[in-house]
DNA sequence: CGTTACATTTACGTTAACGTAAAGCACGCT
DNA sequence: AGCGTGCTTTACGTTAACGTAAATGTAACG
């Protein structure tokens, strides 16, 4: 029978998922979360600790915690709606494109940078051939 | 015999380089680049031109203008310096690192969100097999 | 009762790279 | 003189996602 209340603290919820109180807050603030209340001590439940989960994966995605906020919505409100579900696809998949033409644009700047290194070490090397190294 | 002054206005260097006068202002500021006056006005050298081709490459690549200004110092102090060299192309062979860190995590969360995204069309298309569209 | 531990709210601070507004020279044309 | 254009400086504004400090509350421990 383990349901002693099923509510995290603030602390415990930031040891289970390594974020900071404040952090917790403000995304409070910014409607993510909704802890419940016991006189002024924060509860957070099982829903919260979903959202939570969820926030922060779409950060791993890159979403900003508005456009996260706005999904939350849509998927809680009409979780069964297959318009809905189709407008957060819609909305993943400009994410995605996003986030392909970004790694795209990452590998031509390293191919770049790479190229840029190698002139420096043939530089490098011409140099050491006309003044080898003195014995000190 | 085409040297007029051979420099710029800031105009003519906004246009050429597609930045705004803002911005190389705020680049002087910050003592990255360095312009003749005459009087007030901002002149330009071929100098200016070649540190801000530099400038723009390494926000590219990532670098900070902090991390840029440092770079463009030690090549112009001891460009033929084959310590600063060696120093330049560690940093260099360091944000490499970092971009190729964030190129895999880009891929990573990429192939994550991929996933993600199968799953919902899976679902919709569940759903769309159990409530077929209703002819309006 | 004093201290310790944990909680709360309020509100200013941080960072990067500029944007933007305000106000004013200086020059050339008419 | 007056006007338009281009340039200048100064300085506050912007954005995101929290950090950090201050002042306060309250509950349990000893």
């Amino acid at each position: 029978m383990t349901q002693p209340t099923d509510t995290l603290s603030i602390r415990q919820m930031c040891d289970a998922f390594g974020v900071t109180a404040r952090t917790l807050r403000f995304y409070e603030t910014k409607e993510l979360l909704f802890p419940l209340r016991d006189g002024t001590r924060r509860h957070f439940t099982k829903q919260d600790r979903a959202r939570l989960t969820l926030i922060l994966r779409g950060k791993r995605f890159g979403f900003s915690l508005e456009e996260i906020r706005q999904l939350l919505n849509m998927y809680d409100r009409g979780g069964s709606n297959a318009a809905q579900l189709l407008r957060t696809l819609a909305i993943g998949r400009d994410r995605l494109e996003q986030m392909q033409a970004q790694r795209d644009e990452l590998g031509l700047a390293i191919a770049d940078l790479q190229t840029q290194l190698a002139e420096g070490q043939r530089a490098l090397d011409a140099f050491a051939q006309a003044a080898p190294a003195a014995a000190v």
